[in-house]
DNA sequence: CTGAGGGAC
DNA sequence: GTCCCTCAG
């Protein structure tokens, strides 16, 4: 094991006891976050929404997606993580279950079993800590991607973790993901489950006006996050999905023609 | 944090 | 299928 992956780890095991203690000391403000929690939810689903290409658009309390079936998986994923989504409990992991709102009919978690690949989450579990039930929503087959435990417990596991830091940090932010879903790609399962060869996330930040993607090829990888950073126009051009389409067009125009990510604290 | 799998019931 | 346990990056 490399010495940066072990530093890695051992970071993520500290903040996890840091969450822990904090846990510990305040436990009579969860019932605060719950109410919080409960109330952004008509909210999140209908703040800046992509459109779809699939016309498969299904609304869950904590995120909204667009399903494509010939891939059995989400195109995209979009919700908003809040600030005062963040911290608190580390919840058991429920069994995944079939998204019984996509119409056309989401993929079994069966698909997955013995594939070689990970149920990874496109709208992360740790993203939606605040209740059971808004954690335990995000164990829903819509919702998850075939890949590989390297890449997703690696640098994927390291950008969904500093998107929390940028929503501490910037006061929450909207976050769109998913997988590329073009060309001839390989499938699992009965159902045919697409593996995507490149995985994609976009941010926004509201209050201060700045965006960020990031295009990810499906491996692990060493290299610094800021590596990734592409235009929003190019993750457009490259999945036919307009993000963001509700912001005015100047300055729609104006975020997702930039690959800069000044604004954006990688530490 | 991100996940997998085995075995008893 | 559910629950409990062990395990890995």
């Amino acid at each position: 094991m490399r010495k940066r992956k072990l530093y890695g780890i051992l970071a993520i095991l500290l903040v996890i006891g840091v969450y822990g203690y904090e846990h510990f000391i305040n436990e009579k403000d969860v019932a605060e976050s719950v109410r919080e929690g409960a109330s952004v939810k008509s909210e999140s689903r209908t703040f800046y929404l992509p459109t779809s290409t699939t016309g498969q658009v299904v609304h869950h309390n904590g995120y909204s997606l667009s399903y494509s079936e010939p891939h059995e998986q989400a195109e995209w994923v979009a919700y908003e993580l809040k600030k005062s989504h963040l911290s608190k409990s580390n919840f058991k992991r429920p069994y995944f279950e079939v998204d019984l709102a996509v119409k056309t009919g989401a993929a079994s978690w069966r698909n997955y079993k013995n594939s070689g690949y990970d149920r990874g989450h496109l709208c992360p579990a740790g993203d939606k800590s605040y209740t059971k039930e808004a954690y335990d929503e995000t164990f829903l087959t819509s919702n998850i991607s075939p890949q590989t435990h390297d890449f997703n417990s690696g640098i994927w596991n390291t950008l969904e973790q500093k998107v929390r830091y940028w929503a501490r940090k910037y006061d929450g932010v909207f976050v769109v993901t998913g997988g590329v879903l073009k060309g001839d790609l390989e499938t699992i399962g009965n159902e045919r489950v697409a593996v995507p060869n490149q995985f994609y996330k976009v941010i926004y930040d509201a209050e201060h006006e700045k965006m960020i993607a990031f295009l990810m090829p499906h491996r692990d990888s060493e290299e610094p996050l800021y590596n990734f950073v592409v235009p929003v126009d190019s993750v457009e051009v490259l999945t036919g999905i307009d993000f963001f389409p509700e912001l005015e067009d100047a300055l729609e125009d104006k975020l997702e023609a930039s690959s800069s990510y000044k604004g954006w604290s990688f530490n």
